[in-house]
DNA sequence: GTGAAAGCGCTAACAC
DNA sequence: GTGTTAGCGCTTTCAC
C-alpha cells in the first residue's frame, strides 16, 4: 500500500498502561501496585481495592519484561527435546511428554517453552541454556550423550529430567522402573507356560531400551531359561517388522516374542499375521508402552504399561515444586503394570 | 538437608557478566558492543574483533530481559491452540502443526511459546495476548467462534491463521483449498463409476469440515448426483465406525463412502471389514488428510493429501516475514492432490 | 503497612 | 563510526 519500507519493522503499538498509572489512579504508590498484583499480603484491603480497580478499568496487564528484569525471574519453564524434529512427533512417547508437561504445569502459570533440537545442535543448546530464557527446565532425553553433565552446569536453574537421565548426570528425574516392566513381561510369559522365547530390542544407547532388555533376560535367567533370539530395532514399527522378518527367517522355534516397544509389536504382529501364524496360539507377543492403539479391540496388545503422560506431569510438577521452594521427593520410579490382552 | 526453608525461592545464581563489563575489557562503550552483538553493521572490524575476543572470554551471553524491556520485543512467537489438550495430541492435525511450526521458525530466532488452553479459558487466552509475551502469533484454531476478531484486537502483534480463521476475521491465514479436496474426492469417485455415495462429514463448527462437505456436495450436484446418506462423526476413528455402522444398519444401498477424515475412514474401513463388505469391489473408500497409516500397505487408503505440517510451516514463514517486515504474500490457499491408492 | 529510590541489563536516539 | 545519555516497567531494599 506504499506506507511499508523494508527496513520498517513490526512493532507493538502504543505503550498501555504501566504500574505507575495505575498507583497514580488508585491514589498510593508504585510499591503497593506491585504488592497488590504480586498477591503479596501486607496491604490494608482498603489499598488493594482501590488497586484493583484502577487495575480493572485502566485495564493494567503487567509488562514480563520489566518483571524478568528485576526480578530475575521469567515466568516460564522450558521443556527440551534434544532429538531431531522428524522423531518427536513419530514417537507417541514425546507426544504424551509434551501433552503431560502441558497438564502438570497448568498450576504453576509458567509458559512452556517448547526448545526442539537435533542434539547436534550443541552449540544451540547451550547459548539456550546459558541465556536464561526459563525458570526451570524439563528435559526429556532418550539417548546417552545427548546432554552431557557439562552442559546441564551451564543451566543456573533447576532441571528435571523425564526418564532417567543418562549415565553420570546426577538430575532428579522421574521414570518408569522399566527394569521391573521387563520382569513383569517375563513373569507373565513364563506362566503362560511359554519356554522359547525371542525378545527384539529397543536400541541400547537408550537407557530405557537397555533396562527393559535386562529386566526380562533377568527374570528368565532366574527361571533358568535363555532367549531363543535377541535382535535390535529402532522403536519404530518397520523395525519391528524387520526384526520379525528376519526371526522368521531365521528357522529359530519360538513361542513368544517380547518386543521392547509397542510400534514394534504391532510390526510384528503385522509380520506374524501376514505369514498366516496365529496370536496367541502359535506365538504369544507382548509388547511395552501401551500406546493408544494397543487397546484397540482388533489389536488388544498385551503390554507393559508405560505412563508417559502421567510422567512427564509428575516431572513438571516436581520441577513447579523445586521452583517455589516446596518440599519434594528427589526422585521417582514409577512401578510398572500389565495390560493384559488377547496377545497372550 | 535442613538448608531450605518452605519460603525459599529458587533464583539464578550470581549474575554473569554484562554488556558494561564486555565494554570495559574490549575498551569500547556499551552501544558499539550492542552493536557488535546485534550484527549491526557500522562498526570498524578492529573493535568487533575486541569486542567479540571479550565477549568470548568473559562468556558473555545477553540477558533476554532486559533486551525485550529496551526493544520492546520477545524474541518469542506463541503458537496458540485454542483446543482442549486431550484433543490436541490425538489429532494427527495439532501435532503435524506443532511440528511444521517448529520448521519454519527455524530461520528465524524465535523461541516457540506453546500456549495449549482451552477456549473456555478466554480470561487465560486475553491475559495472555496482552501480556506481550511474543511478538507475534499463530493460531491454529478449527472451531467457530473459538477466539473471535475482539479478541484478536487484543493482540497488538502480527497474527497468521493455520487453517482458514473463523468467519468474520481477517487475518491472514495459510490453509488448503478444503473444497477442491472434496470436488477432487467426489471427481475420483465418479471417474470410478459409483454412483451412490455416502457422506461421512466432520463437525460442522469447523470451516475445513464444512469446505469439505460442500466441494463434494457441490461436484456431485454439478454430475447430477445426490448424495444417498449424508451423516456427521467427529474426525475420530471411533466416530467413523460409529457412522459406518449407522449406515450399514440404515439399509441404505451405497457403493461408495467419502469420509471428511482418514481417522473416520479408518473407522469405516474397520466397520466394512468387520461386515465382510470388499474393498473396493463393493465399496469404495475415499478419505481426508493423507496421516502416516493411511499409506500403511495393509491399508492403503485414497485420499485427499491435506500437508498440515507443510501448512504450519508456511504460516511460521508468513509470521516471520511479517515480523521483519519482509514482503509477503497476504494469505496462501495451497491446492490439494489426491493420493490414489487401493480402496477405490 | 507504605512510600522513595535505586537499580535490573539493555537499546536507541542523539550528539560528536 | 562511536560514545553519551536516557529511559524500558518493574521489583526490592530500606526508611518511615
Amino acid at each position: 500500500m506504499g506506507i511499508s519500507d523494508d527496513t520498517e519493522q513490526h512493532r507493538p503499538e502504543g505503550r498501555g498502561p504501566t504500574l505507575e498509572d495505575v498507583a497514580r489512579v488508585a491514589g498510593v504508590s508504585r510499591a503497593t501496585v506491585s504488592r497488590v498484583v504480586r498477591g503479596d499480603v501486607q496491604v490494608h484491603q482498603d489499598k488493594v481495592d482501590a488497586v484493583q480497580a484502577a487495575v480493572h478499568t485502566l485495564g493494567y496487564v503487567p509488562n514480563n519484561a520489566a518483571r524478568s528484569l528485576a526480578s530475575r525471574q521469567t515466568g516460564a519453564v522450558a521443556l527440551i527435546v534434544p532429538e531431531h524434529e522428524s522423531r518427536v512427533f513419530t514417537d507417541p512417547f514425546f507426544v504424551s511428554a509434551i501433552s503431560g508437561v502441558t497438564a502438570g504445569l497448568d498450576p504453576g502459570d509458567k509458559q512452556l517453552l517448547l526448545v526442539l533440537t537435533s542434539p547436534e545442535d550443541r552449540a544451540r543448546i547451550r547459548r539456550f541454556l546459558r541465556g536464561g530464557h526459563a525458570d526451570g527446565l524439563l528435559v526429556v532425553s532418550h539417548h546417552e550423550g545427548d546432554l552431557t553433565e557439562e552442559m546441564l552446569e551451564e543451566a543456573t536453574v533447576p532441571v528435571v529430567f523425564i526418564g532417567r537421565p543418562p549415565r553420570g548426570c546426577s538430575a532428579p528425574f522421574v521414570d518408569l522402573d522399566n527394569t521391573g516392566g521387563g520382569r513383569l513381561a517375563a513373569r507373565h510369559l513364563l506362566e503362560r507356560g511359554r519356554r522359547r522365547i525371542a525378545l527384539i530390542c529397543g536400541p541400547q544407547d537408550m537407557p530405557a531400551a537397555v533396562d527393559r532388555r535386562i529386566g526380562i533376560e533377568t527374570e528368565l535367567a532366574e527361571a533358568g531359561i535363555t532367549p531363543v533370539w535377541r535382535s535390535y530395532g529402532d522403536f519404530t514399527l518397520a523395525s519391528g517388522e524387520r526384526e520379525m522378518a528376519a526371526l522368521l527367517a531365521s528357522d529359530t522355534s519360538f513361542d513368544a516374542v517380547f518386543a521392547s516397544s509397542d510400534l514394534m509389536a504391532l510390526g510384528v504382529l503385522k509380520k506374524l499375521e501376514g505369514r498366516g501364524i496365529r496370536v496367541p496360539d502359535d506365538v504369544a507377543v507382548v509388547g511395552f508402552d501401551d500406546i493408544a492403539s494397543a487397546a484397540d479391540d482388533t489389536i488388544s496388545l498385551t503390554t507393559v504399561v508405560n505412563p508417559g503422560r502421567r510422567l512427564a506431569e509428575l516431572g513438571a510438577t516436581m520441577l513447579l515444586d523445586l521452583l517455589a521452594g516446596r518440599e519434594t521427593a528427589q526422585s521417582l520410579v514409577l512401578c510398572p503394570e500389565l495390560a493384559v490382552r488377547s496377545t497372550t
